[in-house]
DNA sequence: GCCGAAAGTGAAGTATCCTTCAGTTTTCAA
DNA sequence: TTGAAAACTGAAGGATACTTCACTTTCGGC
């Protein structure tokens, strides 16, 4: 069972993308602050979105005054970014962490294992999930969005390459492309309208992907 | 090649979701009006982003003072959403367009068929294909999208019912659900990084499609 | 217990932005 | 030509939001 809470690790890294431009929490009760002002912002994302996602808000359900915020965060966007990043580690982590754990096994059931990491990270918190892809895209561009990709397709990559005899696919960085993306896609939905629970979802993904890969069905047969 | 602009039909129809709530411009030079407000809403989105996105920064891209668009527009909301609906109208309808052309013709074609019209139509506008798609899920919240994904799930669906020998998968309405998702979100990213000139792109995709749903490759082998 | 540093406060300044509406201009049918 | 409807204008009202900063409170080592 996942934790409650996907902010409690690297809450004490706010600021912008490399160098501390603001004030880094160093008593206890200043990390507290932060870990309630990130919980905040993703509360507000949640349930009033990134339009009506204001400073005075985000101070008020963290219990906190604004000018708190304004310690340990630049500005509104500053914020929204860190809740961004720890989620993306935390998804980013979970994956790396499964296919590490299945190596030697065949394609088929790494791809699974992740697979099923994913849905996982997603179930724990749906719809925070959902309100965070939908601000990435106007929050930072394009940019940001390649970038996720680049990564996720990096490790995906270097899975298939240890899997070269199993693929039916020369271009593996355009077919580490098109599997992340689609998997992208039919999570995001499944995540967006509530059908995570969907009993078939999983096998459906790998069922997806392998086809795509190995270019041949390895259907419920064992 | 597609025409530079997807806005001059139904640019007479602004407006809420069915009834007319506002003026409906009934002299040539009001069509004129509201079709510049749609363009400059495209433009102010796609370089500027929702965010800075104001009415009066429309109404003066537009050429056109800010009263003009508050006499057929609700709000900004409805402003955004206009464009949104001739959007999606848009490539919605160069998919069923290619689904009855096609009809009669393989699986494997009729799917191509339907992914190289939606690839046509991103190309024509990629950047407001991208800004569109950013400020969907922020306005309308799942609903919308969920509305969209149903529409394009249907019209699958309704391929697939014709192609049942075809398939390797029972559950039609899962596949569909599967199948839409996943191209979208090939197709989304490619937009979004600017990889739509791939050579291979719309070869991937389709492969990626048709290996799911018939559960075997077809490669480049005629 | 003392004191400098860290943390926290919130009213106020500044900046936009959305939207209206009273008045002006244009169109078109009679 | 004319007059009424349609279209257009843009300054101003009203509201909300971001961010700062002078000040207070709390912490923790000595």
């Amino acid at each position: 069972m996942g934790d409650h809470s996907l902010l409690e690790k690297r809450a004490d890294v706010p600021g912008g993308t490399d160098e501390t431009q603001r004030k880094r929490p160093r008593q206890a009760r200043a990390h507290a602050t932060v870990e309630a002002i990130l919980e905040a912002t993703s509360q507000v994302l949640v349930d009033q979105g990134y339009a009506r996602l204001t400073t005075t808000r985000v101070a008020e359900r963290a219990g906190v005054s604004v000018g708190s915020l304004y310690q340990y965060f630049d500005d509104k966007a500053d914020l929204v970014r860190a809740v961004h990043r720890i989620y993306i580690d935390h998804a980013f982590g979970a994956l790396r962490a499964e296919a590490l754990r299945s190596e030697g096994t065949r394609l088929r059931s790494r791809i699974k294992g992740m697979l099923g990491a994913l849905l996982q990270v997603k179930s724990a918190r749906p719809a925070l999930s959902t309100a965070l892809h939908a601000t990435m895209l106007e929050l930072d561009g394009p940019a940001y969005l390649k970038r996720i990709i680049d990564q996720t397709q990096a490790l995906l990559r270097q899975v298939l390459d240890g899997h070269r005899d199993e693929l039916a696919i020369d271009d593996l960085d355009l077919a580490a492309f098109v599997a992340t993306n689609a998997v992208d896609g039919v999570v995001g939905a499944a995540v967006a309208t509530g059908e995570l629970g969907h009993p078939h979802l999983l096998e459906a993904v790998t069922q997806l992907v392998i086809g795509y890969l190995e270019g041949h069905a390895t259907p419920s047969r064992v």
